[in-house]
DNA sequence: AAGAAATTGTTATTCAATGTCAATAAGCCT
DNA sequence: AGGCTTATTGACATTGAATAACAATTTCTT
C-alpha cells in the first residue's frame, strides 16, 4: 500500500481530534449526530436531522443537536448555508470541495457550483482592504426554468 | 431643463406606485418608516430602526415595521444582508450601486465592495442552469487588520 | 361625504434557539 | 479495573424575533 492509498481521516477522526484539543469529550449522542449529518449530502436543519435521526430508531435531543453545531462549524466540518422560513440551515463541508449556492426561488430547489474566479475576488479584497479572508459565501437566487415555465402557463 | 436633469423618482414615488399597483395604501407611519430607512446608509435590523424612528419623537409600531419589510422587499427598495446574532439585517438599495460586504468576524466592521466579475458569473450561470438569475449575495468574512492585531498582542 | 376594505396598534401566540440543573457518563489517573 | 473530576446529556423553563388576531381607525374610490 503506498501512500496515495492513506484514507482521509473521516469526519468522526477530524472531530475526535478537536474534542481531544479542547478538553472535551466524544459521546455516542454527539457520534450519532454527526453520522446523521454526514450520510447524505443533503442541506440540514435542526428539525431535519432531529427526525433523521429517529427515523433510524435512535434518540437525541434537540438541545444536544443545538449544542453540537457550533462545535462543528468552529472544527471546520459544516457550514452555515442560509436562513430562510425562521431557521438556519446547513450542509456540511468536510469532504465536498468548496461551492456555492443557485437557489430557485419559487420552489427552493438547489444547484451547486464553483467558480475559482470567487477565490481570486476574494484574495484581492484581502491584500485591499488588509484582511485575512477565512471563507466566503456566493448565493444566486434566480427562477429555475420548470418554475419559469409554470408561471408563463398560470 | 433638459431631460438629463429630471430627478429620479425618489424611493417614496416608487413605493407609492407600486403599492396603487396592488392595491394597497399610503399611510404616514410607511412613510415614517420609508424615510428612516432611507435617511442614512447604514445597515439596519427591525430594532435599530424602531429606536432611530423613536429618538426623532415618531412612533410607530414594531407591527406595522414587521408588515412593511416583505414589501419593500418585493418593490425591490431594500435587501436582506444577512443574518446574525438571531435578527435579519437589511439595508436598501435602491440608489445604492449592488455592493458586496466583507465582515471581519471578530469585531462585525463591514466593507463595501463591487466587482463586475460576479456579474459576469451571473451571467454564466443563468446559462447553464436555465435560470431567470433575479439577485446575488457574495459575503465574504475574514479578519480585519485591526483584530488582527489585537489577537497578536492578547 | 359615505362606505368598503386595508392598515394600525395592542395583545396574544408561535417557535427557534438558549439557559438551567440534576443525573449521567467520558476519560484520566493511579 | 476502579474511582474521581468534570463535561455532557435530557428535561424543562426561558428568551426573543417574528407572526397572528382583532377591534378601532384611516385610506381611497365613487
Amino acid at each position: 500500500m503506498d501512500s496515495k492509498d492513506k484514507k482521509r481521516p473521516s469526519e468522526l477522526d477530524i472531530f475526535r481530534d478537536f474534542l481531544r484539543r479542547q478538553g472535551m469529550r466524544y459521546t455516542p449522542e454527539r457520534e450519532t449526530i454527526i453520522k446523521e449529518i454526514f450520510s447524505t449530502h443533503e442541506h440540514f436543519d435542526v428539525d431535519s436531522l432531529y427526525l433523521g435521526i429517529r427515523q433510524k430508531g435512535l434518540r437525541v435531543s434537540k438541545a444536544s443537536i443545538y449544542r453540537l453545531i457550533p462545535l462543528l462549524i468552529k472544527a471546520n466540518l459544516i457550514e452555515e448555508v442560509f436562513f430562510e422560513n425562521g431557521q438556519m440551515h446547513y450542509e456540511h463541508i468536510y469532504g465536498h470541495e468548496h461551492h456555492c449556492h443557485l437557489r430557485c426561488q419559487e420552489c427552493r430547489k438547489i444547484e451547486e457550483f464553483s467558480d475559482e474566479r470567487v477565490a481570486q475576488i476574494e484574495k484581492e479584497l484581502g491584500e485591499r482592504f488588509n484582511y485575512r479572508i477565512l471563507r466566503h459565501k456566493l448565493e444566486v437566487i434566480g427562477i429555475c426554468s420548470t418554475c419559469q415555465k409554470k408561471m408563463n402557463t398560470a
